[in-house]
DNA sequence: CCCCGTAATGTAACCGGTTACATTAGGTTT
DNA sequence: AAACCTAATGTAACCGGTTACATTACGGGG
């Protein structure tokens, strides 16, 4: 293996020369750039990032938590991460938790380690005991309003409540919701947004319109059975994501109930496939891509020992109107 | 920041006794293990994995390259890599190439330079230059017959074959194919199954009812597009995966052409929601799961030094039967 | 031609583990 | 009690970069 050494000997000059030549060239003088140029070329030079990271004590890596990889909306976001991270000289590394507080804590120890040095966390919720707040660099992609560190995010009540309210201007009142797990801040937020949209329509809450789903498309289909077997069914379903949106519009197609014409579905998200599915999906578009370049650079800004003056950054989301939903049949 | 010698010097023994204590205690007797471990208590140490990684000259992490992480198939199949890299000791940096020759080649960089200590590639073709093969530890998950490392797959011929077989039992014989970009091997796989299954069934191959898409569910809606304006439909759909079958599917929907009655549809791979689709999706179910640890395994082998007697390891697929396939409806 | 300031280069310590090798402790045999 | 063996421990070199600090080279002004 060819080291710094040979490369430098070999060039007849020092190794803090070759070092210089490699990680900035302009404190070099042009005669020397061109002999280490040359004796890398000839030993096929690869420096050893191990050694490098280990020397400037930074892994150049992050770590991701994601509670499901397989969940489309994830994905983007990883993808951004991704994306951006590598641009910024950091890899990524992969932290499949499904959905488990052990599994996140087996990984928080890769930062404890320096095999990352921070975390961007995706499930709305500290993967961080309290006493290790303060040494570990961390924040939340897609979190919510009460995760004790930075995140990114957006309004979610808001959002929930513009979809509602389009539907209720639509002449929905029995307006069924199919929630992701009631611990789930999500859940929290997006009914709460449900709620005040009722509200401010003088709709009464009604209980038997809400369904508990786990934001996977089973789930979906699962939940949506409940609404169909009512004797009176909802005339829209506000479901709190696209994947269970999705699984529900299969349940009313086997129970022969047309979308939109019968009942309009909303979904929240806005993953990419959406608009191709037949109807296409009323939704809310996260910025997936920005979450995500916006978390890698909040994460660095950490990393790099700066005090961030705000620690909710809160995104603007997108209200996408297709076809899943319409004005309500009127009984003429 | 506490360091092995600070561990030592406050456990009263040597650096050596803290070292052999964390790796390998049977070497140390009870007495010292129990100081080192107060030690280790009091001052919270944790040991810099950078510093280990960087004397034994392996990162412990392995490069996954994906052309696509929001394609659930390969979703999949990394986070099976995960898990199983996490369960060996293994992080896992993800490589998003976005299907690009030279992004992967940034990437290999990073096992170059030691960041990883090998890669697993996804996407069907290798993603070293011929230079590199020796020195870069590789395998490929769900390649195909010609890659040059270890592959890992499926018979991808036979696999289709089983579907077209299917389809032509079920009376079927325009039989419509969506395929994946027409330069990638899977494409070729599935393609030659293909033929060779209307072949045996004596059906001659008419080219009008080939679209080429790419994988994506995009693709599927606007390659079904073709089938749908045709004088003479096929009566069934081989879509090379399950993304474009669904997106199919929708297309279909809009022509009010119904599936199964109207027309049969297959899928490929059997992604995770492929069951809750309505209707539901026949398929070829891939070992996403299996084919993940499988890799890993490999990798690791190939990493340890071991040269391997088997490079070609195909799993078995299954064929999965659900409600998107019917038998051809006969003109009485 | 000398002096001096800046640019370029070199030397060597350092990061925090691991581990080869040397040394010591402790128990058994004769 | 001496001799001997094994288990446990300690010492210090080592991995391959980076970088503080010391030294040298070079060019312009006097």
């Amino acid at each position: 293996m060819s080291s710094i050494r040979k490369v430098a000997s070999l060039a007849g000059v020092s190794v803090a020369t070759v070092s210089r030549a490699l990680s900035s060239p302009e404190k070099v003088s042009s005669k020397s750039l061109e002999k280490v140029q040359v004796a890398i070329e000839q030993l096929h030079y690869r420096p050893n990032m191990l050694a490098r990271n280990f020397r400037s004590a930074r892994a150049y890596s992050i770590l991701v938590l994601i509670p499901d990889i397989s969940n489309p909306f994830f994905s983007e976001v990883v993808r951004s991460i991704e994306d951006h991270a590598q641009r910024r000289g950091y890899g990524v590394l992969l932290g499949d938790t499904q959905d488990s507080k052990t599994k996140e804590q087996e990984y928080i120890t890769m930062v404890e380690t320096r095999l990352a040095d921070g975390v961007i966390q995706l499930r709305p919720d500290s993967p961080l005991p309290t006493s290790e707040r303060d040494h570990i660099s961390c924040v939340n992609a897609c979190g919510s309003e009460d995760t004790p560190e930075p995140v990114i995010r957006i309004d979610n009540v808001a959002a929930a409540k513009t979809l509602v309210d389009y539907l209720i201007s639509l002449g929905h009142r029995r307006i069924g919701v199919i929630t992701g797990l009631a611990k789930n801040p999500h859940t929290k937020d997006r009914f709460a947004g449900y709620l005040q949209s009722l509200e401010e329509a003088g709709i009464e809450f009604d209980g038997s319109l809400v369904a508990e789903g786990d934001f996977t498309m089973w789930s979906g289909v699962n939940s949506a059975d409940h609404f169909c077997r009512m004797e009176q069914r909802p005339t829209a379903l506000f479901c709190m994501n696209d994947e269970m949106a999705l699984g529900a519009m299969q349940t009313l197609k086997s129970y022969n109930i047309d979308v939109p014409k019968e009942m309009s579905v909303t979904g929240f998200d806005d993953i990419k496939n959406a608009k191709y599915y037949n109807p296409s999906l009323t939704t809310i578009a996260q910025p997936a891509e920005e979450i995500g370049t916006v978390a890698v650079d909040t994460l660095l800004r950490i990393i790099e020992g700066e005090t961030l003056s705000e620690t909710q950054i809160v995104l603007p989301f997108e209200f996408i109107v297709r076809n899943s939903t319409r004005p309500i049949k009127r009984f003429v």
